[in-house]
Order: structure tokens, then C-alpha cells, then sequence
DNA sequence: AAGATTAGCAACCGCATTGCA
DNA sequence: ATGCAATGCGGTTGCTAATCT
């Protein structure tokens, strides 16, 4: 016996969203807000699976996303951040306000992964070992690791700090969770997230599989991880700010940090 | 010009997690 | 404490357009 699906199937819509579907599902969370996902298509006269709904609104109808134009500063967060983080689509989503998880994930499925390989496949064709190292910081070259997914609560896998709450902001104000828990709600109790289900991270040193429910509790990780991914995103704020007349060298170096040393 | 192949991306699916009764 | 519905996530599929032969 398989689990039940979402809905019945029967009789519903699929595939591409016609603009009809797309204006009264819009119209609808504009009146009615977001949420009752099941329920939504009935009520919004569509002939879709709420899920559907759901995910139609979250990549493409929102209004505060961005399509397309993936400028190279993304680009070069995206590859850091998974190098960091591995295929967390969410969280590197949330990283880069605008952008949804599907978007990305195809984005490195399409191009990044590919860039990578031949990146990789010249280096060992020329005797080298690849290596992402920043230039002007003191990040070691970044393990790559795939843990299983996870489902991971973006405000409690990683320790406060002042910088990492700013992108907390950023990566909670489109979702209802920052509604739920208030700007300043969001706080982390440094002793309690190593025992929760997702109050750990598996390490990305320690053989992650999250199959056995061994996680590495945040005060475990290895003091250079945790050092690294705030350095990674103290560098990338820094980056944001408006570029002056002696940034464009910072900025060019950032950039020339992917390049093999 | 036509068929084959590849690339890009929207959408679907199954499972995990959360929240509530 | 438990069960279930709702929601969220990542992997995968399949369609379309572009490019190649």
C-alpha cells in the first residue's frame, strides 16, 4: 500500500498554467492571503491540486521574485554557498532575496554544474587540484558534500550572530514564518538546538546521513566550518553594499577567487 | 529542409517535518 | 502522547526551443 496522494487526481489540471489559472490564482491570495493550500483551488474556481497552487505561487506569481538575469555576484554566492551547504536549495535560496529554490536548483542543474565539471576536468587535464579559495581570506578549499535532504528551519541551523541575522531577515521575509515568530522572536537557544530534529546540521566532515538520525549538534561542528560560512557571508553583505571607486578591485578579486589557483 | 540531439526550465512526485486537535 | 492534515523540500520528469548534423 503507497500513501495516499495529496488529492484525487481526477478530473484536475496539469501540466503548463494558463494565464487564466495564473490571474485567478493571484486574484484569489491577493483577497484572501496565502495558506488553506488544499483547500484554495476550490474556493479560487481552479481545477488544480492545491500543492500545485502552492508551488505555482512560490516560483513564479509572488511579486517580489526575480526571474531570469542571474548576475555573476549570485553566481558565485550560489557555488559558495553549496559548496557549504550541498544541495540545501531553501537555504541558498534564502540567501539571495528574490529567488525561489526551484529556480536555483535548475540554475545549478543546468549551468553552475556544468561549469564546475569543466573547470574541474581542465584542472586535472593541466595536473591540478581545483580549489575555491578566496583570495584575501583565510578560507581553506571548500569540501564538497551531499548530505541526504533535510528539511532544516532556516533560523535554527546555524548560531546568532549580527550578520547572520540580517539574512535572516531577508530569508524569512516572504514566508509567513517571519509572521509566526517576529523579527526579534528569532533567537536561538545555543543549548537546546543540538537535540532537536533539526537542531543540528549533519557535519559535513562526519559521514552525514541523516538515515540513522545522527546529527552533529551546532556546538560540535568544527570551528572552521562555522567560520568559514560567516566569513562566506560577511564577504557577500560587504559585496552588496553600493560598489565605490576602491571596490571594484574587492569585487574582481571575489570573483576572481573561483578561478584555479 | 528535416530529423536528431541538447539545453533550459516548469511542473510533478514522494517523503519529511510541523502544527494542531 | 498520538494521529493526521497541511506544508515544505529536493529529486526527477517531460516539454519546448535552440542548435547541430
Amino acid at each position: 500500500m503507497g500513501r495516499a496522494p495529496c488529492c484525487p487526481k481526477v478530473g484536475l489540471h496539469r501540466g503548463p498554467w494558463s494565464f487564466k489559472e495564473d490571474a485567478l490564482l493571484t486574484r484569489y491570495i491577493e483577497e484572501h492571503g496565502e495558506g488553506n493550500w488544499r483547500n484554495l483551488p476550490k474556493m479560487a474556481g481552479l481545477l488544480r491540486c492545491g500543492k500545485s497552487c502552492r508551488l505555482r505561487w512560490m516560483n513564479y506569481l509572488r511579486p517580489d521574485i526575480k526571474r531570469g538575469n542571474i548576475t555573476p555576484d549570485e553566481d558565485d554566492l550560489i557555488v559558495r554557498l553549496h559548496s557549504l551547504l550541498g544541495n540545501r536549495w531553501s537555504l541558498i535560496a534564502g540567501r539571495l532575496p528574490g529567488r525561489t529554490d526551484n529556480e536555483i536548483k535548475n540554475y545549478w542543474n543546468s549551468h553552475l554544474c556544468k561549469k564546475l565539471k569543466n573547470r574541474d576536468r581542465e584542472a586535472s587535464e593541466a595536473g591540478r587540484t581545483p580549489k575555491l579559495s578566496p583570495i584575501g581570506s583565510n578560507i581553506p578549499s571548500i569540501k564538497v558534500h551531499h548530505p541526504k535532504a533535510i528539511r532544516v528551519s532556516p533560523y535554527s541551523v546555524m548560531p546568532r550572530t549580527e550578520s547572520l541575522d540580517s539574512l535572516l531577515c531577508t530569508s524569512l521575509s516572504s514566508s509567513n514564518q517571519i509572521n509566526k515568530l517576529g523579527p526579534s522572536n528569532i533567537n536561538i537557544d545555543q543549548n537546546a538546538v543540538g537535540g532537536g530534529v533539526a537542531g543540528g546540521f549533519p557535519g559535513p566532515s562526519h559521514g552525514n546521513d541523516d538515515r540513522d538520525g545522527v546529527f552533529v549538534p551546532i556546538e560540535d561542528w568544527d570551528s572552521e566550518e562555522m567560520k568559514t560560512l560567516e566569513e562566506l557571508f560577511e564577504e557577500y553583505e560587504k559585496l552588496q553594499r553600493p560598489v565605490e571607486a576602491g571596490n571594484v578591485h574587492q569585487m574582481e578579486s571575489f570573483v576572481d577567487s573561483f578561478l584555479l589557483i
